[in-house]
DNA sequence: AAAAAAATTTAGACTACCCTAAAAATAGAT
DNA sequence: ATCTATTTTTAGGGTAGTCTAAATTTTTTT
């Protein structure tokens, strides 16, 4: 039987909440995670695990079953391809993309997201840095630091974002952070642990603590 | 408020049944087309009719009010663009389109539906030959003639299909017949009206009535 | 114009997904 | 180890969209 839009978004935030260790998701995760109550999650834990898609004992939290975890991933590659698409493509912003590609996530056809993927030229990466899951379902999260770990004089790639709320992207534009720039660590405020930035060599900012937990970046 | 995926599946094939001149549509009619009994659409109609869509009198049948009209032309511009696409970015056949796009037409922005007409370059027409209506909604179908209203000896060009099955589409792939060719009757057998036609002024082939009064044709 | 046939609507019910309120289970504190 | 707070589940119910069966209206036939 197919899955309905509501049990993959399920599925796929499922995926999310347990991590890459695959640790048990509770219900009010859930609850907050999909804006229902307790109560409608409960509901639709006993549905997924009746269809085999989830492990679920009660009271014990979810841990997506095999099968689950194909559907999820398979969810989250056509949501990033169209990401993809849409910026790449139809020259978005990667403010504006998440909440369309929330939609066009749940398009069935395979032959669609491969036919997409090849017209993309199989991009490995979402505009947001985010891993592309490749046709086999395999999902290789790279494991990137976050800019609060790296010390001062280093000097690292912009990698990826934590945080893909559009007013957090788009403070980004604004402060010329993009994927790819070269970020040095000149400066770190010890009292608000504000750090001093230059990027791409050249122009220096400040960015706040709130910003440094959301950028993923890479030694070189 | 938002329409649903099903009323505006309902409002486009209003929309397609009632024609161009707005004629009232049936429940049975209906019922046909949406693969749905006839109470259930008496139902989709009340709620229809309520939200001020289409003009419903019991046992009267149907037409769209300008607003529904609304919905249902912005509708079938996006199913029509996103055939564009699917054919002419991915590679798609013509028989194979229009499953995913009934899937597409429901996504909701309409920035993103405006982004895709300019990346597509404002195609007029979608890969069947039907008009793709404009940003602003109008939707002039063009006058074609059908093929069995083409006397011996006449030149036309192939514009379009009536029937969009993928057996049919696959069939005119195998003749040759494309959007745009030249046709040139050659010969029509009195006893079960099937034509002789040459394309593109070279091969000739028999093609049935069932075939001819399924091509939209016009004069050069 | 009445009877028969066909089309349409109403009545009552089902599934998917969601809700609130109450009950039950687990976790935390003393 | 028990009591309390928190989390989760159950019970009962609502809306959207579908169904079957029965009632009603319109159309066709005679």
């Amino acid at each position: 039987m197919q899955n309905s839009f509501t049990e993959e978004n399920y599925l796929k935030i499922i995926h999310a909440l347990s991590g890459r260790e695959g640790l048990e998701v509770t219900t009010n995760a859930l609850a907050e995670s999909t804006s229902t109550r307790a109560a409608s999650v409960t509901d639709m834990l006993r549905k997924l695990a009746d269809k085999g898609l989830i492990h679920y004992k009660k009271y014990q939290g979810v841990r997506l079953t095999e099968s689950g975890e194909k559907v999820a991933i398979s969810v989250i590659r056509k949501h990033r391809l169209w990401e993809v698409f849409l910026v790449e493509k139809l020259g978005f912003g990667w403010d504006e993309v998440h909440e369309i590609a929330e939609e066009l996530e749940h398009i069935a056809s395979k032959e669609l997201v491969e036919r997409l993927d090849s017209f993309l030229g199989h991009p490995r990466f979402d505009p947001h840095g985010d891993p592309i899951p490749d046709a086999k379902g395999n999902l290789t999260e790279p494991d990137y630091l976050i800019l609060t770990d790296v010390g001062v004089g280093e000097k690292v790639l912009m990698m990826g974002v934590l945080d893909h709320a559009p007013s957090f992207l788009q403070h980004l534009d604004r402060s010329g952070i993009t994927l790819g720039c070269v970020l040095e660590i000149t400066e770190i405020n010890d009292y608000d642990k504000s750090a001093s930035v230059r990027i791409n060599g050249s122009n220096s900012l400040f960015i706040s603590l709130e910003v440094s937990k959301n950028l993923l970046v890479q030694r070189r």
